[in-house]
DNA sequence: TTCTTGACCTTATAAATTTCAGGTATATAA
DNA sequence: TTATATACCTGAAATTTATAAGGTCAAGAA
């Protein structure tokens, strides 16, 4: 027999501890000093007797009284040191709802902030808003989803875009062809919005990504 | 009272699915029918019942005979494919101070939420507690900030984690050596807290990430 | 209306599981 | 040598847990 070398575990509660492990493995949960028991063929008062070891010396944890609780601590040779990267967090307005008619930057409007790390985002001036219907849905864009804009008054061909057209705001695709400016919606149910030589055309912004609060 | 379409789940099959789910990771191991009725106020043969619904609709399995073995099979929660652009904010309550003496998961000591993409801290379930004090400045951890923590009673050597001493929260950095538990600081003006066999002393959760709102 | 189903309940019972008490044997350290 | 720790054992509690059997009630379908 082997004694145990200060902390380390000795040879039977190091196959003890690798039983346990292969058997949350390979069943999702933990196995009973029973079980145990008769995988490597000691007594349940046996396993019991290690398992009290193992958790004196923290490699397992147990709930008292408590069937199949045992969780494995230390997993062997994992050292991943904490890195724990500070998240940085923009306030984005959440100013309306896209399909609204009424203008959308005013005040009134104002359903709250969230919170966006900055780096799905990238530096500017952002707002977001509520998407109402499902014009874009074959761009991922459903009903209820919240967009994120950064202001922009420039987009390029193929960007999704805020727009405002008759001071009604909504959300297409920009498709910037030779001498013409369509708008196209991600859904088949509707058409392109021709909006070549409109006056009442605006972008507001380039949509940078949607937002899903799960 | 709601009948159930087709495969779909009733309200009260849901509900008992939603409580083996938040069991699960929040234990680490699954709920006995008699912990679910507990949670839900109702016996355990309803639960009995409601787990050979949700077995049959395979929601769930078990093993026959054994316990805690039940296995959840479809994943509720994440139903619409979002798109790779998409951000997935969670919702993170914001549940006191980690100085403040006061037991921090009463409703009272709610400051508010924040979201926090999914990306950044995992699935699980989680807090946010704001820090008080200097005593991990070290690990750039300052007064003031936030940190998110993800609840698990379980954490490893190194593990930055929250925990309950004696009724009071804190935040320092778990070492498990030999046969000792030791809480260290960050900082050298404070020193370490041996946990080793403290009744008193409870892991809440380890802590994910830190956030600060630009 | 009657029938079926879901969601409950009460009362039990049989197994499954943990946990205790008290031994034996062997190896290592003092 | 003697003490201590580990690894086993036999034999039982004491609890936990799963599971059975049978009944009530309400909602919706036939």
């Amino acid at each position: 027999m082997k004694t145990s070398n200060r902390n380390e575990l000795t040879e039977s509660q190091a196959k003890v501890l690798k039983t346990i492990n292969d058997f949350i493995t390979e069943n999702g949960y933990s196995p009973t000093a029973k079980e145990i028991a008769e995988i490597l063929h000691i007594t349940q008062t046996s396993v019991f007797e290690q398992l009290e070891r193992l958790e004196k010396k923290r490699y397992i944890t147990r709930q008292k009284g408590a069937a199949r609780t045992i969780g494995i601590l230390n997993t062997v040779v994992d050292e991943k040191p904490v890195k724990s990267e500070s998240v940085k967090l923009v306030k984005v307005p959440v100013i309306g709802t896209i399909a609204a008619g009424a203008p959308i930057f005013a005040d009134e409007n104002m359903e709250g902030e969230i919170l966006v790390d900055e780096s799905n985002i990238g530096k500017g001036r952002f707002f977001a808003l509520r998407v109402r219907g499902d014009s874009m849905i074959n761009a991922g864009i459903n009903n209820g989803d919240l967009v994120i804009i950064k202001r922009q008054p420039l987009a390029e061909n193929g960007d999704i875009i805020a727009a405002l057209i008759d001071n009604e705001a909504t959300l297409k695709r920009l498709s910037l062809t030779n001498d013409e400016v369509f708008l196209l919606p991600e859904n088949e149910k509707y058409s392109p919005i021709n909006v070549t030589c409109r006056e009442d055309f605006k972008i507001l912004g380039k949509m940078v990504t949607t937002v899903t609060v799960l």
